[in-house]
RNA sequence: GGAUAGGUGGGUGAGUUGGCUGAAACCACAUCCCUGCUAAGGAUGCGUACUGGUAACGGUACCGAGGGUUCGAAUCCCUCCCUGUCCGCCA
């Protein structure tokens, strides 16, 4: 959620930004609009209050004093009609502030690129050169016919699940611990969280309530399976004001996501690329704003330096402004080479809020006597079963089977 | 799922015959004083959000959530959520 007072008071330029994010200016002058008109509501209200309050005091003690109350009685009844009426119209300005409010997408940050999709991201670097092969490289689906298990996976459940078996699923297993470990290296903190959650915690990460068609609902309960580990790791502070000398929590954990994958009917229908379910190893740091650049850094390295270690090649995107997920000030995307489809793919995504989460979640810290709304930051690292098709297309061999990373060895 | 007791500020915990309690007390925390050693004592301050004011200092809302009764509710009524305990069920 964004700042109200920041609309109000640089109006321009909170809409330059958001031009970026593809937000018209129509959306933000309403809201700019009705947070006006709620303030002037209020300024009406609260003085009726204040009057009705004092007076219902007088009243007590005249009552005791044995004074003559029916006049004040009289004009109190009438004084609460008003209060109920204009009480009625700040509750409804309330309503449409907040649902407003709540479905308007985070500025980006001034190093932001803008650009209309991903078209328009912008490489950063490379990391390690892509294998070459004196064969013609396999999809990972061509190479793995007893490993992944497209059918019965279909069987079970429907299209977008898929069964590991044999190798790949110990070295879905083996991933899941190497890459708990190598960030538990790197000073995140494990912690294992419910895969199911209620309303009120995907509002404060920003799932909702833009984005309920691409969530798993839970038939008769208002909970829903996660989409990602960001959801209740980064709720787990929700509400709650942290001491300046815990900042920062960073956190890894690793669980299963859940998507609907709503807008992406026909994209990566072949393979496991794109599935309703995926397991993913999460970062998830939460600073001083003045940190969160050098944390933001941090998660990077920590990401990027373990696709290294998998020997994977891979680059950074900068991502542009109009391929910007609704709560992010600024990402940047890891794209593993997969020889198979001759191309990167996405494989992790790093994303700082700033405190666009924390206003949410209500997540402060103490700085010195005040709270202070934190930084949230969130990244994979990584999206397991795309590290390991990843692994079965870089690794491997002519005769259709693959090698395994030689640090992955011992976890097999 | 059934029965029962509860949900109060950073924590513990008073307050439930409705009004002088936005909330005692204690702890924690901050500053200062005293003292001089790995301790103790004393003073003061200390909820959150919005809002008026240069400031001093005010106003409004919030005692799990949402409704209701009333001139007035943390205190009464209704619905929901959550926690403890006993029972049932179960990895």
């Amino acid at each position: 959620m964004l700042d109200i007072k920041l609309i109000q008071n640089e109006f321009d330029s909170v809409c330059e930004k958001l031009r970026k994010k593809k937000v018209s200016e129509e959306t933000i002058e309403n809201l700019r609009l009705i947070s006006l008109e709620l303030k002037a509501q209020r300024a009406i209200l609260e003085p009726l209050q204040a009057e009705q309050n004092a007076s219902s005091k007088l009243f007590g003690v005249w009552a005791k004093e044995g004074k003559d109350i029916n006049e004040l009685k009289a004009k109190l009844s009438a004084n609460k009609e008003k209060i109920s009426t204009v009480s009625k119209q700040v509750k409804e300005l309330e309503e449409k502030l907040s649902n407003l409010a709540l479905s308007v997408p985070n500025l980006p940050d001034d190093d932001v690129p803008s650009g209309k999709d991903e078209n328009d991201n912008i490489e950063i670097k490379k990391v390690l050169t892509p294998p070459i092969f004196d064969f013609t490289p396999k999809e990972h689906w061509e190479i793995s016919e007893n490993q992944i298990d497209f059918e019965r996976g279909v069987k079970l459940s429907k299209s977008r699940f898929s069964v590991l078996k044999n190798k790949a699923a110990k070295l879905e297993r083996a991933l899941i611990n190497y890459m708990l470990d190598f960030n538990a290296k790197r000073g995140f903190n494990e912690v294992c969280v419910p895969y199911i959650v209620n309303r009120e915690t995907l509002t404060g990460t920003g799932q909702l309530p833009k984005f309920e068609d691409d969530l798993f609902k839970i038939e008769g309960e208002d909970l829903f399976l996660i989409p990602t580990a960001e959801v209740p790791v980064t709720n787990l502070f929700r509400d709650e004001i942290i001491l300046e000398n815990e900042l920062p929590i960073m956190m890894t954990s690793y669980t299963a996501c859940f998507r609907k994958e709503a807008g992406s009917a026909g994209r990566d229908t072949r393979g496991m690329i794109r599935q309703h379910q995926f397991d993913k190893v999460e970062l998830v740091c939460i600073t001083k704003p003045s940190e969160s650049e050098k944390i933001f850094d941090k998660m990077v390295e920590c990401a990027s330096d373990l696709l290294s270690s998998l020997g994977l090649a891979h680059r950074h995107l900068m991502l542009c402004g109009g391929d910007l997920g609704f709560g992010a000030a600024k990402t940047i995307d890891l794209e593993v080479w997969f020889p198979g489809q001759n191309r990167y793919r996405e494989i992790s995504s790093i994303s700082n809020t700033r405190d666009f989460q924390a206003r949410r979640a209500k997540i402060r810290y103490k700085d010195g006597k005040k709270n202070k709304l934190v930084n949230t930051l969130n990244g994979s690292s990584l999206a397991v079963g795309r590290t390991m098709i990843a692994i079965m297309e870089n690794y491997q061999k002519a005769d259709g089977s693959f090698d395994v990373p030689e640090v992955l060895k011992s976890y097999m």
